[in-house]
DNA sequence: CATTTTATGTCAGTCTTGTTGACATTCCAA
DNA sequence: TTGGAATGTCAACAAGACTGACATAAAATG
């Protein structure tokens, strides 16, 4: 750690590049939600629906307890939101028939409307993104967000990618 | 477009790498607010309060508008958590001498030394994942995130950048 | 110089979405 | 079969967004 290369090499762990990597994490992470943001707004939505949609539409038939674990609150916090939505016909339930205390959780038609609506929002922006910066950037992106999850975290992640 | 070879540069556009950026923002963010969240937790603080004491020692002497336009809240919502960090001698408040109508706000001693415990917090895992991707990985982050942000978001990071 | 308009910040009340606690139902194991 | 564990629901509460009304200070206008 005393010679010139080493040194170097270590610049990019500075005080100054890890706070401009967690101020970069905040103003980012407000224009990733800014699109959808602005579209559940007109439908009286928030934040909690839109992710909601987004991972039963990931994994339709889900149970409430598989999506707690992904989404990381509690069950009476999804559940507040999950009736509203099967209220207004966005999500249906399904009682399971080996389990029957489970519920399968599927998008409606309307439900995969909206969420094709909100994901075709973020999407764009973040193809703007990916676009603007190249592929190279993008690898390396995705390469440090995976490093800044929780363990259980990361896994959930990748167990989304290769299904 | 038809050629192979740009038809393969265009694969870090596809809707699932897309969509991994998306999961990805998502999971990464709870780990990147994870470890604050615990220490603000002790002391009945929440995000909110680590945000204003973030960009309070990152421009001391700051009046509240300022503050508004960097953190993307109302002044109500800004005022309520302020008026708790002023209440236990977090932040101190000087009237403007020019324009007495505004505040200019600082840490005391205690205020720093909190907003020290979060950003070591912060710092150190963000620290770990940067160590972990390399440093080619944290340029194409960076470059990412800034492609991501609002415009004037943008503007505003790249002003905390410089000073 | 007086008065109106604009800007900064505060107080009060509401809504979303987190939280914990109590509970009903179903399954499983002793 | 009975007691415990797991799944999900209902109720009450807290943090932190929001809008609206307001006080004070500065700036602009007559």
């Amino acid at each position: 750690m005393q010679n010139d290369t080493s040194r170097e090499n270590l610049l990019f762990l500075t005080d100054e590049q890890l706070r401009q990597g967690i101020e970069g994490m905040f103003f980012a992470y407000r224009g990733f939600t800014a699109d959808p943001d602005r579209i559940l707004e007109k439908y009286n939505y928030g934040r909690a629906h839109h992710r909601a949609l987004h991972f039963i539409n990931r994994v339709p038939g889900t149970n409430v307890n598989n999506l707690l674990s992904i989404l990381g609150v509690t069950k009476q916090s999804l559940n507040r939101v999950l009736r509203t939505l099967i209220e207004h016909e966005l999500v249906s339930l399904r009682i399971g028939t080996k389990d029957r205390r489970e519920r399968h959780l599927y998008l409606t038609e309307s439900g995969k409307s909206l969420e094709k609506q909100l994901s075709t929002a973020q999407s764009h922006r973040m193809r703007e993104a990916y676009r603007q910066a190249g592929p190279d950037a993008v690898a390396g992106f995705k390469q440090v967000l995976e490093a800044m999850m929780d363990p259980k975290l990361q896994v959930a992640y990748k167990k989304l990618r290769v299904s």
